[in-house]
Formats: C-alpha cells, sequence, structure tokens
RNA sequence: GGAAGUUUAGCUCAGUUGGUAGAGCAUCUGCCUUACAAGCAGGCGGUCAUAGGUUCGAGUCCUAUAACUUCCACCA
C-alpha cells in the first residue's frame, strides 16, 4: 500500500542514496549492449550554478534514462572543468587578490582548493537533482590524467604542423593580462565620441580630415588608406600627410576596403587598432607600431603621455588636438565593441609570441564537419556553419596566465628552438621539469614555457578526456565518436567547435554523431540568468528543496528544445499536480492489484481499446524522444495518463469495485489492463520523475517483474502495431460518456445522477454493445437503446431521481 | 550588412507528412462521485502578425512586408 500523502524530501533523498550504494547507473564496460555514450558538459568551476545550467543537464538526464530504459550500455561520465581563466577570475574575486600578485604556485595551490570546495557543491546539487551520470568518479580538467591526455594532443598537432608558435597579432585583455580567442569576444555597446581630426599634407597649408573613435592611437598610425577608385582622393597618393598632434609623417596607400562615402575617403591605420587594421599590417607589409604595454598604459610610442591608461591618454589627447586647433568636430556616439566575456574589458589587438591552432587553412572541413553532424533542433547547425565561415582568426592556444595546463615544451636557450616532452613522460611542467635529451644544438640548457593552455584547448578533448576513464587509452579513438554532444546554444562556436577541431585533426572524423543544444533560461523580464545573479531564492538548491527534484526535472523537461523560456514559478504547479496525481491514481490502481498475479485472459472490450491505445502511445512517445524532443514526448504521455485516470478508470471503476455483480473474469480483466498499462506510463514518467516512479515501482512492481529499479528494467513495449480501427470505436464510447455528462453538468445534477436510458444512434452499434456494462456503469443509466445509423447521435433520457436497482445484464 | 528564430485564446505555449483550431493557467457554471477539492464534469474565449500565391483544401508549403528576439560581422 501507498502511504495516504507522498513526501517528497524523503523519498528523493532514499532513493539517492539507494541508487548510489546499488550503482543502479553504473557504465558495464564488458557488456554487449549498445553502447550509448554522452559527452557530459563539466561544469565550469567558477561560481554557482543556476537553473539554466541545472536545466540543461535536466534535459541530458532524460536522454540518458531513455537509452537506458530502451535497453542502451549508457556511458554517461561525470567531470568538472576547474582550470583556466574562468576559474582564476573567479578565485581572484574570492581571495580578493589579483593573481599576479602572489607566487605562482601560492596561487595554483588556491585555485585547487577553491575547486575542490566548489566541486563538493556540484556534487550534493547533482546527487540531490536525483542525476544518473557516473557520480562515484569524475575526471577534472586540471587532474594529471587530463594534463596528459592535453599534452599529448599538444605534441601530436604540433608534428602534424598544425601547431605553430609565432610573434604575431593576437586578441588581447589588458585586464587579464593574457592573450585570448575569438570566441571569448562579446559585443558591448559603449558611449564613445567620433573625432574628426585635421592630418596637413605635408609642406601645404591644406589638410584632409580624418575621423577616428581611438585618437589615443595617433602615435600608432602608420599610413592612411583610400580606396582605388576614390578619385576626389587621388591627389593624395604622392604625398605624405602629418600625423596630427604627433607630428609624424604617413605615406597614403589604397586598399579596396576603404568606403568611399565615409566620412572624406581617408582612414588611418596603427598597428594595430582593429581588425582591419590587422588584415592591411599583414597586406601591406606595414610596421608594427605597439602604443601599448600588457596592463594598458602608453608606451614610449606615446611620448608625453607614455604610461597612461589607453582611456585616460584618449582624453588627454583629444584636450591637445582642441588645443592645437586639429579637432574638427566631434560627435557623440554608441557604438558596438568587441570585449572580453571573462571581465568586459574592450579587447586589444597585441604582438606577442603565442601558440596559435592553424584553422583559417582548414574552413572547408570544419564547415563539411557541421553539416555531417546531426544537430537537434536542426536549426542550430546554421549557428556554427555561420560561424565557421566568420572565422579570422586562428585559435590562439596560449595564455599568459597560471592555473592552466602547462604546455610541454622548452626553448633552447643556446638556439632558441623549441623542444619537445616525450610522450612518456607526460604530463611534465617545464617550469619543474627539464628535457632528458639534449636540443639538436647540443645544449642542454633549457628555459621552459611559461604560457599556459588555454581551458578550451583541453575541453575540446573531452570526449577523450571521459573515454578515458574507462578505456585507460589516452588520446584514442577507441569510443570516438559518442553519440551525443549536450549543451546550451551558446556552446556552439566554443566548445562544440573546437572539440570538432580537435577530433578532425588528430582523428580525421567527428567527436559525436548527435548534438542536442539546449536554450537559455532567461529572468521573467527575458534577460540572461548569469551566474553573479543567482540568489539564494531561485537557487537550484532551493528550488529542489521547496518543489522536489521531480517537480524541477518536469519543469526544465517542458521546455522546448533550443529555445529560450523565460523562469517562472507558476510553471512548477504544473509538475507539482502531476506529481499528486500520479501518486493519487498508482495507489488507487494498485490498491486494486494486491495480491494480484497478470495472466493472459480474455479481455474485455474497453481494457482491449486501453492497451491498443497505450501501444500508440509507446510508439509516439518513443519517436518524440528520438528526435530530443522531450517536450513533446512528455506531452503525449501526459494527455494520455489524465485520460486514463478520468476516463479509464472511471469506466471500469465499478467492476473492479464489484466483481460479485459485473462477475470475476470482467474484474480481472480490468486487472491485467491496469496492471500492465500503469507499469508502462510509470516506467515512460521514469526519466523525467525518477523518483516518485521508482517508489511506485519498488512498492510493487518490482516483486512481481523481479528487477531492483525501475530504471533499469525496461520500457514496458506491449506491441509495434495497433489496432486504429479500435481505438476509433473504443473513443466513440467515451463520446458517449461526454454526453451524458455535459447533460448531467447541463442540468446541475451529480455525475452519479441516476439516468433512465441513453439512445445511441450510430454505425457501430454491434462494438458499443460489447462495451455496454462499462458504459451503463460510469453514467448510471438503467438502459441503452440502439438504432441503426450513418449519423452518430446521442440522446439522454431523464433523470431517475431514486436510487434504482442495478441491472446486471 | 549576413544568418537564424518568434508572431496561434486574456496569459504561457503545443500543433508530426497540408484535411473541421489544441492544452495548462485565468474566468464562468455545476459536482463533497467508495484515489485525488492540489480533484471532477461542463461552458465562455481564436480572421492562427499582415498581404499575395500554390492547392479541391493552408496555422502548416511558397513570396513579400512588419514587429520582437538571438547569433555573427561592421564599428574610419
Amino acid at each position: 500500500m501507498l502511504d495516504k500523502k507522498y513526501n517528497f524530501a524523503e523519498k528523493e533523498k532514499k532513493w539517492q542514496d539507494y541508487w548510489f550504494e546499488n550503482d543502479i547507473y553504473k557504465f558495464d564496460k564488458d557488456s554487449t549492449k549498445p553502447i550509448y555514450s554522452i559527452d557530459t558538459p563539466p561544469p565550469t568551476c567558477n561560481g554557482k550554478i543556476h537553473m539554466g545550467h541545472l536545466s540543461s543537464y535536466m534535459h541530458i538526464e532524460t536522454i540518458a534514462r531513455h537509452h537506458r530504459m530502451l535497453g542502451d550500455n549508457v556511458y554517461f561520465p561525470f567531470g568538472f572543468d576547474d582550470n583556466g581563466l574562468p576559474t582564476e577570475r573567479y578565485v581572484e574575486k574570492v581571495i580578493k587578490k589579483r593573481a599576479y600578485e602572489l607566487p605562482r604556485q601560492t596561487f595554483v595551490n588556491i585555485c585547487l582548493d577553491e575547486t575542490r570546495k566548489l566541486e563538493e557543491e556540484f556534487f550534493d546539487l547533482y546527487k540531490s537533482a536525483g542525476f544518473s551520470c557516473g557520480l562515484k568518479k569524475h575526471y577534472s580538467s586540471i587532474a594529471p590524467r587530463a594534463q596528459t591526455i592535453s599534452q599529448h594532443s599538444f605534441i601530436e598537432l604540433y608534428k602534424k604542423g598544425k601547431i605553430y608558435h609565432a610573434e604575431a597579432p593576437a586578441l588581447w585583455c589588458t585586464e587579464c593580462r593574457t592573450a585570448c580567442a575569438q570566441s571569448e569576444l562579446e559585443d558591448k555597446d559603449i558611449d564613445s565620441t567620433f573625432n574628426y581630426l585635421k592630418f596637413y599634407i605635408s609642406g601645404e597649408d591644406k589638410y584632409v580630415t580624418v575621423a577616428t573613435t581611438r585618437p589615443e592611437m595617433l602615435c600608432g598610425v602608420v599610413c592612411v588608406f583610400i580606396n582605388p577608385n576614390d578619385e576626389k582622393n587621388q591627389y593624395l597618393l604622392d604625398k605624405k600627410l602629418i600625423v596630427p598632434y604627433f607630428n609624424t609623417e604617413v605615406s597614403v596607400l589604397t586598399d579596396e576596403l576603404v568606403s568611399m562615402d565615409k566620412g572624406s575617403g581617408v582612414v588611418m591605420c596603427c598597428t594595430f587598432g582593429d581588425n582591419v587594421d590587422k588584415e592591411w599590417q599583414r597586406k601591406h607589409n606595414l610596421p608594427i607600431k605597439e602604443c601599448f604595454t600588457a596592463d594598458g598604459r602608453m608606451t614610449a610610442l606615446a611620448g608625453e603621455f607614455a604610461g597612461m591608461p589607453i582611456l585616460e591618454c584618449r582624453k588627454a589627447v583629444i584636450d591637445k588636438l582642441k588645443e592645437n586647433d586639429l579637432l574638427i568636430k566631434q560627435e557623440n556616439i554608441t557604438h558596438a565593441v568587441s570585449t572580453h566575456d571573462r571581465c568586459g574589458t574592450p579587447i586589444e589587438i597585441a604582438v606577442k609570441k603565442q601558440w596559435f591552432i592553424d584553422v583559417l587553412s582548414h574552413k572547408d572541413e570544419l564547415y563539411q564537419a557541421g553539416l555531417d553532424c546531426n544537430w537537434y533542433p536542426k536549426t542550430m547547425r546554421a549557428r556554427y556553419l555561420n560561424w565557421v565561415e566568420n572565422l579570422s582568426w586562428n585559435w590562439c592556444i596560449s595564455r599568459q596566465r597560471f592555473f592552466g595546463i602547462p604546455f610541454p615544451v622548452w626553448f633552447c636557450k643556446n638556439c632558441g628552438k623549441v623542444k619537445l616532452a616525450e610522450i612518456e613522460d607526460l604530463p611534465v611542467d617545464p617550469l619543474k621539469d627539464q628535457p632528458k635529451t639534449p636540443c639538436e644544438c647540443g645544449c642542454t640548457d633549457f628555459v621552459g614555457e611559461t604560457d599556459v593552455m588555454d581551458t578550451w584547448a583541453t575541453s575540446s578533448l573531452t570526449p577523450q578526456i571521459c573515454t578515458d576513464m574507462e578505456t585507460g587509452l589516452g588520446l584514442s579513438d577507441s569510443m570516438i565518436p559518442m553519440n551525443l554532444r549536450p549543451n546550451a546554444h551558446d556552446n556552439i562556436r566554443v566548445w562544440d567547435f573546437y572539440t570538432i577541431v580537435k577530433s578532425l585533426y588528430h582523428f580525421g572524423k567527428l567527436p559525436w554523431k548527435d548534438l542536442m543544444i539546449s536554450g537559455y533560461v532567461t529572468s521573467s523580464d527575458g534577460s540572461k540568468l548569469a551566474k553573479s545573479k543567482a540568489n539564494s531564492a531561485n537557487s537550484p538548491q532551493e528550488i529542489i528543496k521547496t518543489y522536489s527534484a521531480d517537480v524541477t526535472r518536469y519543469w526544465a523537461n517542458n521546455m522546448a528544445l533550443g529555445k529560450d523560456t523565460a523562469f517562472s514559478l507558476a510553471e512548477f504547479d504544473n509538475g507539482k499536480k502531476l506529481v499528486n496525481k500520479l501518486w493519487n491514481a498508482s495507489k488507487f490502481v494498485l490498491s486494486f492489484l494486491e495480491g494480484y498475479t497478470p495472466r493472459e485472459i480474455e479481455l474485455e472490450t474497453m481494457d482491449k481499446w486501453l492497451i491498443e491505445k497505450y501501444k500508440e502511445l509507446y510508439c509516439r512517445f518513443i519517436k518524440y524522444l528520438d528526435r530530443y524532443e522531450i517536450a513533446l514526448a512528455l506531452n503525449e504521455l501526459e494527455k494520455f495518463f489524465w485520460s486514463f485516470c478520468d476516463n479509464y478508470v472511471e469506466l471500469v471503476k465499478r467492476r473492479l469495485y464489484n466483481p460479485d455483480i459485473y462477475g470475476e473474469r470482467e474484474c480481472e480483466s480490468a486487472k491485467y489492463a491496469c496492471y500492465h498499462v500503469l507499469l508502462g506510463m510509470l516506467k515512460m514518467f521514469a526519466p523525467v520523475l525518477p523518483h516518485i516512479t521508482e517508489e511506485i515501482y519498488m512498492s510493487y512492481y518490482a516483486a512481481i517483474e523481479g528487477y531492483k529499479s525501475i530504471h533499469i528494467s525496461g520500457y514496458h513495449n506491449m506491441g509495434d502495431t495497433f489496432d486504429k480501427d479500435m481505438i476509433a470505436k473504443g473513443d466513440k464510447v467515451l463520446d458517449i460518456v461526454t454526453t451524458v455528462r455535459q447533460f448531467k453538468s447541463e442540468n446541475k445534477v451529480s455525475l452519479k445522477t441516476f439516468i433512465e436510458d441513453i439512445t445511441i444512434t450510430s454505425p457501430i452499434n454491434d462494438f458499443i454493445k460489447l462495451a455496454e456494462v462499462d458504459i451503463k456503469a460510469v453514467s448510471s443509466a438503467h438502459a441503452i437503446k440502439y438504432i441503426e445509423g450513418e449519423e452518430f447521435n446521442v440522446v439522454v433520457g431523464n433523470v431517475v431521481p431514486e436510487e434504482p436497482q442495478i441491472d446486471n445484464n
């Protein structure tokens, strides 16, 4: 017997512990069942998890559990992304100190400690949400094993010529004092001024107007450009221009990228102010003039402004320009500026020695890879393709930071050549370890690379890191491609893209078959949920505590795939109702099934109908889930379940209660249908509502069915085909019942009120007669009259005031 | 500038391959029905953004327009 009320707090804890202790979700690597492997997103250790992350994991959960129910050997590993800049930024905030203020190793140790604390928190949250990933062991992207795989990947790609070390312009964050990658850029609208400046023509008293938003970079101007087809400015080509205030002389060059109709058609080029400057520098082989330092201060090039922060300098230069009558006018503008997504600081371009992975020369293959993956929903593919088409930087993987995986690289002190670590020595720390063999030049003195790898250089290897936990094969493709990469849409251009790059370069194949892309959970006003804003009221921990893990999972799984959804607590009420109904309905049905052992017998018509309906539902349910359309699958199931409660159970209730009146076989027939269909529904609800379904299953079905958890018991497939004709005819019987209910409702009498008779006109009276007992029972009708006719029609007779005798024919 | 998405009941949204518009919430009318009042039955409520087109038939396919959202690019 189930309890009167379902106590979710107690039951959820109970089953979570049970699953954990009994290894219910263990991946069996010796099994012959088909493997379904998931490249689980490792949470980034840089703060709290919010409802957005949680909902995304709940989608993955449903898919993992679905495949387990289908009989697959599900590999659903668990890990943390706990290295790199995101973690460093988090730790800097926690300790209120910048990394470079501490000795390198001290800072690294604090990072390790802080991430461990966060990981404990994450573990508790995952467990309390009922997650079925391999909680007992996890990978960490800073752990030695990940370091080995990551360094191995570096060495292999370096040897393949895909990685190069070069002094080249790279995106630079003056706040984090490191290079970064194109994928870390984020547009931000910033107020600024458009300044129209006088560039005098050398030796003449005439000037041309050049507009700029960055007058502080005048000290870095190397030339000006005009469009080769710009007739009005052709006269400038054999002249020199004087850079205002700084008085350097520069040439006038031509380039098609200059638009003639913007401003005066004359544009200044510094190395580097923006992306176009970078292009021009390369194309026209221009000199490089660095105007600022790694921490965003002006260099000696700026003369009197040297040492000033960039923005301060901008103001100072503008003042000087005004004083010297070199500023024609200023316009206030708001424009989008590329900023660093980790700190919001405008990104500069700086030339430093960096490690790059060549992606620009493989755009075609990378594009094709996007076409070859299965994207769910399909439309997300466009985002990937769009990103690849617009790639303009090679992937810079070096960071001038501390808490990351070191490059397995030394430089020879004599000849400067790169010395790689040996694979069998990995992982290495070039700042502590030394190469075992001398340089080609004979020198044995080396200096270790101080840069560390970007976190994505390692995260892009999660398929290898994940599978290594089982196979121990390291950077190997033994389980690649994995079946599924799930993540939210913000990670398409980052994690998905980089993972494809690595897999293609290493193995020449895709890292996974399917991608399931979740949407964002936004605040109720539609704005992004930020980790920093995750307050206690709607923190995942609080939500689960208040509403239960099952209800939270129900909410998350009702989000349409890939679509952003505004967070609203009201949405949790439906889940609460469903869980409550599931409990009550099961309690009721199971109360009739005590002592019942299922066996095949001749079934009553409406019981057969229910089973046909169930088989139909099962097909639709599986079809939707195979397309990762969880919400639609769930919706079908719910509709069926509520109809089961309100229609079927009402229809057969009296048969179940009164075998003495309706017959033993008729009663057992209803039990048979109830047994199987409730079991089937519980199993279908199990991926989304793992706790309550387990509680119900274990309190009754487990003893008969013989599994130690519903979650490894497999779906209840009662047949792949169903009788459409029977379903349609049975539905007509429900229409009759509805008509009677309508009649009683309109006459404002209770549903149990007796009526004289029902007169049915229909072409399927033979079928309806088979369900007559049930119809009479549910509608409290004395008699049913039949008229043959093509048009379906139901007429309800008069209400009978007093209690009549039950007619048993 | 390029790309994608959205537009359906008062609100939040479903709507498979074209075939009589759906659910929940809200609202209204009833019902204490031997599981559930956190329930049940019933009602009200929609020119499916707009304009064309294809079709016997369009919420669904095509074209254009508008509004909003997102990604990317530009940003002298």
